[in-house]
DNA sequence: ACGCTATAAGTAGGCTCTCTACATGTACAT
DNA sequence: ATGTACATGTAGAGAGCCTACTTATAGCGT
């Protein structure tokens, strides 16, 4: 997959994950990972700045604990970020249904659905 | 839709508006709105600098006309544009199906498929 | 002791693409 | 004369993803 078709839909996908239950930046990477087959693999620099963004604008909380000696950063959704997961999931369903449209190729003449 | 959802796969869309026979950019655009149902609907700012590169990049040709006192640009996919189109879809095909995957809801406890 | 890998988080800078807003001009209807 | 549809374009801004790099701990192999 070109690396930059995640645009403007990670903020949706990292949100998907975290609807399973607290995560931290690392773990989600994984759990995109996982979820998908193995495509989506991506960056920590395209991540972890998501993460910053989505908490700094209210859709996640964050805290630090450490676990085996690490630092780590735990995600937790929002009331808020249930509310944009729900509406980055309507816009997809769009979204994808409108690209389907277009870029359905088209029918030759006498070609029967 | 919101305006931007649309970053990363307006080549494909044109290129697949363009698969049908030649086009001017007018003319693209009042496609783009008929294929979606009136969903997609591209400013000029958008399009008209997306098909100059597309034809810097040979996916495109382009050449001038004049119908009814108006200038017009029209342009025909390449055979490098039809391979990009046929790329984009294999793109997308991949792509969507991995948000997808990603995007769909958790199944709760209990629940059968 | 040393190096490598996995785990964990982050920043800086660049780049591409889309959007808003504006500019230009013809044809035609009111 | 004014407005709308047709037709093309540019300038500048902004967002967001990527590459590359930095920092740090734990544990394994040699």
């Amino acid at each position: 997959m070109r690396p930059d078709a995640v645009r403007g839909h990670l903020d949706g996908l990292i949100l998907s994950v975290l609807e399973d239950g607290p995560r931290h930046g690392y773990a989600i990477i994984e759990a995109l990972q996982a979820r998908s087959g193995g495509a989506l693999d991506l960056p920590t620099g395209t991540v972890y700045p998501a993460l910053r963004r989505l908490e700094r604008a209210g859709r996640l909380s964050g805290s630090w604990s450490t676990v085996g000696g690490r630092e780590r950063r735990t995600y937790t959704l929002t009331r808020a970020g249930r509310h944009a997961l729900a509406a980055q999931r309507a816009d997809w369903s769009e979204f994808s249904s409108v690209v389907e449209a277009v870029l359905r190729p088209p029918r030759a003449a006498g070609e029967t659905s």
